[in-house]
DNA sequence: AAAATTGTTCGTAATTTTACGAACAACAAA
DNA sequence: TTTGTTGTTCGTAAAATTACGAACAATTTT
């Protein structure tokens, strides 16, 4: 965070960064994938889908709400777990803005 | 890389957490929104577009070529960079359909 | 009250990422 | 041939990421 000096990046390529970021690992996409399929989960359920220990699966849980892509809410004994559906269609918005310009402005190729 | 032991990802999980990971840095974001919006442009211009070193760009560049998002041709004494569009078109779809699965099937919240 | 369950936090190790300046190779221009 | 330009590679340092087991807190069950 806090990206260098002077230039600096556009608001949208930090939010957008910021989101790729987090989904930049396989093990967070899968619990995004498995989030997105179910009305409810607690974390057992998520670690059961993961082949790593449960700290690593915390660690990575604690990544994916840090970015805004999910919420815990704690229910004890359990915490649970589901996107957050607010953020995820900003970035929705986000990848399909950036990844859609392509089409219609140039079809260069070098 | 070599995602741990026994369960395994899905291959569309790795492949979508790849391209996420490589657009994970604004840097990284920047430079995909400026070849986006250009016919053809080289390492200088790439360069002038950023607040980091010359060895960082290249460094990122190198990724983003690995991640397969882009491409550079050499054309002495120049590098030409452009996107790679088939495997951008790769990356929209899996992205799309990764964020579109959200909208219809359940309207949870925790 | 004691024991079990649930998930986080701590401490730590190994690896990867990010960043820089300096040196370099390849080619073009003088 | 010497000089300049273009971009990569090298060496290195600092920070972040990924992973694990063990310890822990909170709550529930026995």
């Amino acid at each position: 965070m806090a990206y260098t000096l002077s230039v600096d990046y556009e608001k949208d390529e930090i939010a957008l960064a910021r989101f790729a970021k987090a989904m930049g690992h396989p093990a967070r996409i899968a619990i995004l994938n498995y989030l997105s399929s179910l009305d409810t989960c607690c974390f057992a359920d998520i670690h059961n889908e993961l082949p790593i220990a449960k700290a690593t699966v915390s660690q990575h849980l604690s990544e994916l709400k840090d970015a805004g892509l999910i919420k815990g809410t704690i229910e004890p004994p359990r915490v649970n777990y589901c996107i957050d559906r607010e953020n995820w269609e900003k970035a929705q918005k986000l990848f399909d803005s950036f990844l859609g310009k392509m089409d219609t402005i140039n079809l260069n190729n070098c």
